[in-house]
DNA sequence: TAATAAAGTGAAAACGTTTTAATAATCCAA
DNA sequence: TTGGATTATTAAAACGTTTTCACTTTATTA
């Protein structure tokens, strides 16, 4: 590869005037920015990054912790970022926190990223203190199990969210509702977990019976496809009467229609099933699946644009922008 | 930061001897090394990674080109690829397809990666000489409309995972086979799209008529989902009779059977439907996809396997492994 | 005991940029 | 015509590592 040594020579002119020319500051004479920029052509010189990091110490790239992308949630959220990113010229990595954590963790602090996204809750705040992280390299977080309000975030009114949720499903008449999602305590600062407050507030509000019978806690955040299915399953074994299901995410509310098809249980004609996130897949599947629409895309944008301010110097702090949420109504509630 | 500058002078060595530490080679005394170990951990020191990247000019990073990670398909491959990168001590970034072209490109020159894998076919190759980009930086390829078989490339055999879907199909009585999926034309060095070959093949060698009123061809790759349900909407408007569907990806499959399912057609008993993958998504919607199996993770490995082998400058060329597939009978077709 | 090898350490060059400070050439006003 | 600004260019330092080479000290062998 041909180096900005190797311009300035062909051009016959001192390398400091090469990085004149690229960078367009400073004065250049007509005469050779020309001869510049031919030898540029002829020898397909393109910079190189890790000179130019070492020296700006900025490397113009980012990285994005997240739960894994087989849950398009994150892949959507994750194109808004790529978009506002390359638009602004930075690469992104990302790293699922399924792989081993101390590893990720030390690759960040390398000095190889100018910025971090941080799409995952509790497991990234059990494994660092993100307080500490923040003082190390600007960062941005969406919490999906609600927020610590001190650190710079992008935020979902989650807790309205399922509380509309759950609340039109009370209206449909349904009374026994399985909460299916993750578990009651949030991370570290949250009391509890946003959504799962939603849910028990819709119900006490209108005087219906809060029963932990009705509460389906799911652990595994890789594969909330699976879980959802399995924990309906075992609701299924246990014998528990209910009317309807509110999962936390779409996925979980398809692996739990699921597990009611293969017991021949239909729905929505004997159970409604709501989701959470509206995945593409939402609307396509068989009956469409009702959920909750979050402005995914969006939300990698503000998550960007937010890391970008704070790059430039500009100090966040706390929730930073929340979005409201829309219930799409679709075809798996029905009333009773 | 603190900088190995900075550990030598409190361990009260030279840089050099904190160097041979960290890198663990050369020559050094029980006491110095404690010394220094005392002093690294005392101002948490990290090694910079981008001067380290500057001075072997290797920086532990691999750049992947998708199509965009919504289909769940590449992102699972990803996640093969992330296993092993890690592993070895790479990181990686993403970039889609989606995003403007030419930029791309030329990060990729920019020197920050030290190997390239693409995971996506047509696009890429009508974008940039593959043969060239592979001169400049170590890469492997996974074609998934078939390949140019002198590039090194992981390869599943499409053609056969196809003929064998249509062959079932046949074999349940089908006769009026709708292929909804990639274009006939593959990409350049390729005459024609091994899918749509073996789909043909297999009809011809049952001696059923081969009908282009049957070819639903799909263009838009990022949204597969909503391409294949619009495409089957309109082939019902025109009213050509069909009683299955082969399709080439699982989503688009997703798509086929909600439009199907939307004019009141079912599946599998008035049309029988095939996917294409086998993404986690399929045995979860109901009725459960019929579909077939392809290794999606040790896809990642092997990609990730061969490109680290050609960054250790062994030369590779050609189909490094081809993998077989498996037809996963589910619920999506019927005997007729 | 002298000669040689091995163990231990540091100085300095190099990687390819950007940027600061210095210098040279040109122009214009007094 | 001279002094001061403006324009144009370069030399050299710096970014934080790795690595080569040279040097000193200690251990081993003949």
């Amino acid at each position: 590869m041909a180096t900005r040594q190797d311009v300035a020579k062909l051009a016959g002119v001192s390398p400091t005037t090469v990085s004149r020319v690229l960078n367009n500051n400073g004065y250049v004479s007509q005469d050779v920015r020309k001869r510049v920029e031919e030898a540029i052509r002829e020898l397909q010189f393109v910079p190189n990054r890790v000179a130019r990091s070492l020296r700006t110490q900025k490397c113009g790239q980012i990285a994005c912790i997240t739960h894994g992308l087989k849950n398009t949630f994150y892949a959507e959220i994750v194109q808004g970022i790529e978009e506002v990113a390359l638009e602004n010229g930075y690469t992104y990595s990302i790293y699922s926190t399924s792989v081993e954590n101390e590893q990720y963790i030390n690759l960040i602090l390398e000095g190889f990223y100018d910025g971090l996204i941080v799409l995952t809750s509790s497991e990234f705040n059990n494994l660092v203190d993100a307080k500490k992280i923040r003082e190390v390299i600007p960062t941005c977080f969406y919490w999906d199990l609600g927020y610590e309000t001190s650190l710079p975030n992008v935020a979902v009114n989650l807790k309205k969210a399922m509380e509309n949720t759950t609340n039109y499903l009370l209206d449909c008449g349904h009374k026994e509702i399985i909460y299916l999602g993750y578990p009651k305590e949030g991370i570290e600062g949250v009391k509890e977990n946003p959504r799962f407050l939603g849910y028990v507030d819709a119900l006490k509000a209108k005087g219906v019976e809060v029963s932990s019978d009705h509460f389906l806690f799911v652990s595994n955040w890789n594969d909330t496809l699976t879980a959802g299915y399995e924990k309906v399953k075992e609701l299924l074994d246990k014998g528990v009467s209910f009317t309807a299901i509110a999962a936390c995410n779409d996925l979980m509310a398809i692996g739990a229609i699921r597990a009611l098809s293969e017991r021949g249980i239909r729905v929505p004609e004997d159970v409604s099933v709501t989701g959470f996130d509206d995945l593409e897949i939402a609307r396509m599947i068989t009956p469409a699946l009702t959920t909750v629409s979050l402005p995914k895309k969006e939300i990698g944008h503000t998550l960007m644009k937010s890391l970008l301010r704070q790059m430039n110097g500009e100090k966040l702090e706390g929730i930073i922008k929340e979005y409201e949420s829309e219930l799409m109504e679709r075809e798996t509630v029905q009333k009773i």
